[in-house]
DNA sequence: TAGTGTGATGACACGGCGTGTCATCACAGA
DNA sequence: TCTGTGATGACACGCCGTGTCATCACACTA
């Protein structure tokens, strides 16, 4: 047996989670948090850098992943392809799987207005590294800036009326839909 | 003489922005804020809802403008020249009699995690407030939510290229040539 | 003129967040 | 057997933001 049980940092995730199931996030302490995983509360801060860190744990290697994605891809790509091919390796394989917990998780931005500024921070991150992605690929900064919000909320908008459908509807189908709705705005 | 030197909030923002400007966002506490300005800790906070709020104090009311507006407009107005209608006079009442205190604000909003995760939550209010505006105007919520975000994007893409020319090129025809640009990529 | 209510501020206590710092000690490797 | 490393514990601390009650100039009313 070893000085300290392994997985501390999977420990603290699971009691943060739970306790926020059961009475909310603002109402958690880190303490609390702690106490549940048997570790002290500086340990806590040592693996996530503040209380709300710890709800994006499993989205720390997205934006890595998208930067990958863009950087592998043929130079011959056109932008809209590149968008489009990425969003949907986004969509089945780190949103489609996890409904379930984007719906709880959901729920608690909603409820607070720190979380929601910490989603909206998630989303900016992915949004920089669309950005750099296609700088790298040459295009010029202003554009480049253009296409990545653009990207971002074509995902965003798609995943929120994604997680309202109750059935099993594909996100990937939904966002064609909204990309199409897009078009059809702008004309 | 009364009881308190008036324009108690007014003192504070000033004092704030000094303070900021001086020595950095993170470095300044709130009790310094308050000795500069004459008045108790506990007086900041009856006037802001935080210390990040302070640096917006100036834009409370564009939700409530852009709701205005778009309410007054008639029925017939399509939704593109909407946006683009009224992202004109936002640019011009709200950001371009105003550059160099934007330019200060993005400055320390740049060199603290906080104060961006705050900017981020006010383009989401003003994405929020387009949002309903259109669905007032009976645009069915997804289109409404996916028109909104899009008009946001547009107006900080276009921000953001203004704030980095020098000379005076106006606002409203960076909007233009992002919006053109949008399309050209989409289409 | 006296009385009364109101609204902004002061004063004070307090819980919680996040950080700095040093000690501890199992484990791995030489 | 020794030594270094890395994760954790223990403790102090500053700052943020809130709750609560007291204070008191001013406006209003009779």
């Amino acid at each position: 047996m070893s000085r300290w049980r392994p997985d501390a940092r999977e420990r603290l995730q699971q009691a943060a989670l739970e306790l926020f199931a059961e009475q909310g996030f603002a109402a958690t302490t880190v303490p609390e948090i702690t106490a549940r995983a048997g570790l002290t509360t500086r340990t806590f801060f040592r693996h996530f850098a503040d209380k709300r860190e710890v709800l994006y744990a499993d989205d720390a290697e997205v934006p890595a992943m998208v930067a990958t994605m863009m950087a592998e891809a043929p130079p011959s790509a056109e932008p809209l392809a590149l968008i489009v091919e990425g969003l949907r390796t986004v969509a089945e394989t780190r949103f489609e799987p996890r409904k379930a917990a984007l719906l709880a998780r959901r729920e608690l931005v909603r409820a607070d207005t720190g979380l929601q500024e910490r989603d909206l921070r998630k989303r900016a991150a992915m949004s920089e590294a669309i950005r750099e992605g296609f700088q790298t690929r040459g295009i010029d900064p202003p554009r480049a800036a253009l296409l990545a919000e653009t990207s971002v909320t074509l995902i965003y908008v798609s995943l929120s009326e994604w997680l309202d459908t109750p059935n099993d509807r594909k996100l990937y189908d939904i966002i064609l839909k909204t990309l199409a709705t897009l078009r059809n705005a702008l004309g």
